[in-house]
DNA sequence: AAAAGCGGCAACCGCAATGGA
DNA sequence: GTCCATTGCGGTTGCCGCTTT
């Protein structure tokens, strides 16, 4: 995991300021004044999730509703990466809509994800300074390498990727999944039907959550297949897939 | 009409991570 | 190699408006 730097955003510049900037920035301080006694975070947290242009206000579609709820399966509270994928929402306004609406919402229909914190554990600062050393002796190693040994390695690295199915020495690492239907709640024919009393046939949401919960832990009552229907299958994989290259 | 309770949402806080000096 | 300012993220807090008593 890391951080992109703000700066690598396309068109941002970074490095030292020049002289030019410099002054753009003092004479539209003299212009507007100091103002608002305000810190840069606060400046930037109000613009991020309010005042952005592109930001969706109101209330959250069905749709919309139901793609969190997916997306929360897959990886827990990173509401950074689940508001990537709703455009025009920010992050902390899925994690309010969450923990006041769609949370309270699947309790009451008697299902609880369990929240096995997906989200990674964060590093203390003793591993973080170990990782970057970490880090830093590689990039270090890898300089000294001549262009020959390098391309050995390259080529032994090519290989052992063919034979592993491994990209490079990054592996990813697949979400736990996480079990959403509450226990007791089977998919077997006597049960299907005590679920469906619980949740309502007509439940858009319900239905696609049985679904992922389905594909994600396995079909271990024989499900009945018809639900299943490939060219959903086919999309929810296909938009799994997209999330962990993006991780 | 006033007080208490509740829910939604914006903002704050702490910490990890980054990059430059 | 270390320090420090800055950024980004997720958890938490507190304000405000609405509802209930």
């Amino acid at each position: 995991m890391g951080r992109a730097p703000c700066c690598s955003k396309v068109g941002m510049k970074k490095g030292p300021w020049s002289i030019e900037e410099d002054m753009l920035l003092t004479n539209y301080i003299h212009l507007h004044g100091e103002g608002l006694l305000r810190c840069g975070k606060s400046c930037r947290l109000r613009w991020v999730n309010y005042l952005r242009p592109g930001i969706k206000r109101g209330n959250f579609s069905p749709d919309e509703d139901d793609l969190i709820i997916r997306l929360y399966s897959l990886l827990g509270g990173r509401w950074s990466l689940i508001a990537g994928r709703l455009s025009g929402r920010t992050d902390n306004e899925i994690k309010n809509h969450w923990h006041t609406n769609l949370s309270k919402k699947l309790k009451a229909l008697g299902i609880e994800p369990k929240s096995k914190k997906s989200t990674p554990k964060r590093t203390t600062k003793k591993k973080c300074r170990q990782n970057k050393e970490e880090k830093r002796r590689r990039q270090g190693k890898k300089a000294r390498k001549t262009d020959n040994l390098l391309q050995q390695e390259v080529e032994k690295r090519e290989s052992r990727m063919e034979k592993d199915e491994v990209v490079g020495k990054f592996q990813v690492h697949i979400p736990k999944p996480i079990r959403l239907i509450p226990h007791g709640y089977s998919y077997s024919s006597s049960s299907k039907s005590d679920f469906q009393d619980k949740i309502g046939e007509n439940d858009e949401i319900c239905k696609k959550f049985q679904l992922f919960d389905e594909l994600l832990n396995g079909c271990d009552n024989n499900i009945s297949n018809e639900c299943l229907e490939e060219n959903m299958l086919k999309e929810v994989y296909k938009e799994y897939f997209q999330l962990i290259s993006e991780i």
